[in-house]
DNA sequence: TTGAAAGCGCTAACAA
DNA sequence: TTGTTAGCGCTTTCAA
């Protein structure tokens, strides 16, 4: 195993002191007066022997990374995956690397990644917070360390955030389908009091106001995070056979359940749109490919995270500390699931 | 910001040395005869005031970060993430976390990911490598750094790896066509020589051999990495125009080109499987529950991660220093998408 | 059974 | 314009 080189390796190979490469090597040879002979040596010296410096040293010394934290959900779901995607991405422009975590919506799990991040130290956080963390989360922001919250957040929490108008969303798939000739309108949602969650149900009730229709609460299913895919898939299926005849389209509020709630009705025989309309909160490829396309509440996933990396990263230059909350609007794209 | 204790603080309340509060503190206690008395009372101490260790000065210390590192095509491809999430929760069992990075298929972006992730000292990794990288891991492979590779291995790189038998999934993939009447099977795959493809090709050859049908390099298309999406539908769009009267079935050999299949397939008005039939390497939702739903070789996603993972922490824990060649089995899955 | 001290590689305050 | 030195928090050898 070759010897990596260190500082002390080329400041001996190049007759001159630590310090003097350690500013070189750190592009601060101007700012130090360092000689441009020096400079250019050094610099040789540092590509040749291909130093490279230790991450762990430089961290212990100043604390920082050059690593942001990201905590989603779930890294196999379809709009977490893609939000990944695009803050390792943005964060790599920025010359910052990032280390992803799934919560899965689990309490223990929630508290172990975040403190584990924290030990970490990362620079800063993006996060799709759970109540779980809330205390470690208020520590966090009380210590000023640089975050931002996405998807979701909590109004105890005094911190950045970067969501979607979800209420607005809601209301719109709901008033599509009103003005569609729907009347009874079942909701599928998650058993949570999750702020997307709680608005996408708020907005659904507004959207059943506005088109003059009773809420019934009958026909509104919440099912609770951490089942398996298949009972997930068994808890709509029954939900709908009980409700066979009292509902005439479907809400999914998120992407996993639209999904699961596609597999209930096929598995059941149900023909959407003829036999029941479907619109869903997110896009997926099955959204939009599969026959017949499934309308769908669509969140800008790309402007998510690029907005949570720009703030974040602000944050921990220090360029801002002005907390920002941004919301930024759904899309209603309608395809073929409702008639 | 409150200060972070140290063993510093721990010792000086303790009233005893530092080197005896690391001790403890890191469960050797028993083994260096520190006193059962002693060893309570600085364990109830790191409990109550909190201790967390210093990853880096832990790491500058020991070189190990208890971290591994996950280098894989695209984290928001089906495949991928949901192999990610796999590997973090076996992981996470073992005590290890994970940094995930894409590489895009891109050959600067593969070489700086996997330089950061060895600046950042990762205890091993796990790679779906790219021709670019090779200079790297030749040199990781060298140093005994543990690393293991999926989804495909280069011949020359004395490492561990896992895949799966993808010649046998293309052919049977290709017979299964071959027996419900097709003659004129195209193949739809990447213009690349990695391996996992170079083979499903071969599979597809051998498979059209096997059933006696001559090999047509006309239906075969081959598509460059680094397309945009919509480019890729194009791509495949006219390909399959220029075709349309030469071909009754299609075979693509990735998850990624049957998505972008079905979509080109759709915009031109073709009917599965009506029309022409069609089967993908690699399942997803929409090839589960799309309608109709599409056949394909499956992979068994979660073996080959729990796989990988076993090996690789192995190589680090110097149980094993064997190098392991795992090829798993795929398994053919009909749907409605062939008839 | 416990403690003192060296040193991992780096940065930054202070000197020269 | 460059060098000396202290110290970040930890583990480990050697000594007591």
């Amino acid at each position: 195993m070759t010897k990596k080189v260190s500082l002390k390796d080329i400041a001996a190979k190049a007759g001159v002191s630590l310090t003097t490469v350690s500013i070189v090597l750190n592009g601060r040879a101007k700012d130090m007066k360092i000689s441009e002979a020096m400079t250019r040596k050094i610099l040789a010296l540092g590509k040749k022997m291909n130093y490279r410096p230790n991450h762990f040293a430089k961290g212990l010394r100043t604390g920082k990374t050059n690593t942001i934290g990201l905590i989603v959900d779930d890294i196999a779901n379809y709009f977490f995956g893609h939000l990944a995607n695009t803050v390792e991405e943005e964060a790599d422009k920025l010359g910052y690397t990032v280390m992803f975590c799934s919560s899965e919506n689990n309490e223990g799990k929630s508290r172990h990644i975040l403190n584990m991040l924290v030990d970490k130290q990362m620079d800063g956080y993006i996060i799709a917070p759970t109540k779980a963390m809330l205390p470690e989360l208020q520590k966090l922001i009380k210590e000023k360390k640089p975050a931002v919250l996405i998807d979701r957040y909590y109004e105890l929490l005094d911190s950045s955030y970067v969501t979607i108008d979800n209420i607005n969303g809601s209301l719109e798939a709901v008033n599509y389908l009103a003005k569609m000739g729907h009347r009874r309108i079942a909701l599928v949602t998650n058993l949570t009091d999750q702020l997307q969650m709680t608005q996408r149900l708020e907005g659904y009730q507004q959207g059943l106001k506005k088109s003059k229709i009773q809420l019934d609460q009958e026909i509104i299913k919440k099912i609770p995070f951490g089942l398996s895919d298949e009972n997930v898939v068994k808890e709509i299926k029954e939900f709908i056979k009980l409700n066979e005849n009292k509902i005439d389209s479907i809400f999914f509020t998120s992407n996993n359940l639209g999904v699961a709630g596609l597999e209930a009705l096929r598995s059941i025989g149900k023909k959407i749109p003829d036999d029941i309309s479907v619109i869903c909160f997110d896009d997926n490829d099955l959204f939009r490919l599969g026959m017949p396309g499934i309308s769908v509440v669509s969140q800008p996933i790309k402007d998510i995270a690029k907005k949570a990396v720009e703030i974040l990263i602000q944050q921990i230059n220090q360029r801002s500390t002005t907390i920002e909350h941004i919301v930024l609007n759904t899309a209603l794209i309608e395809r073929e699931s409702v008639k």
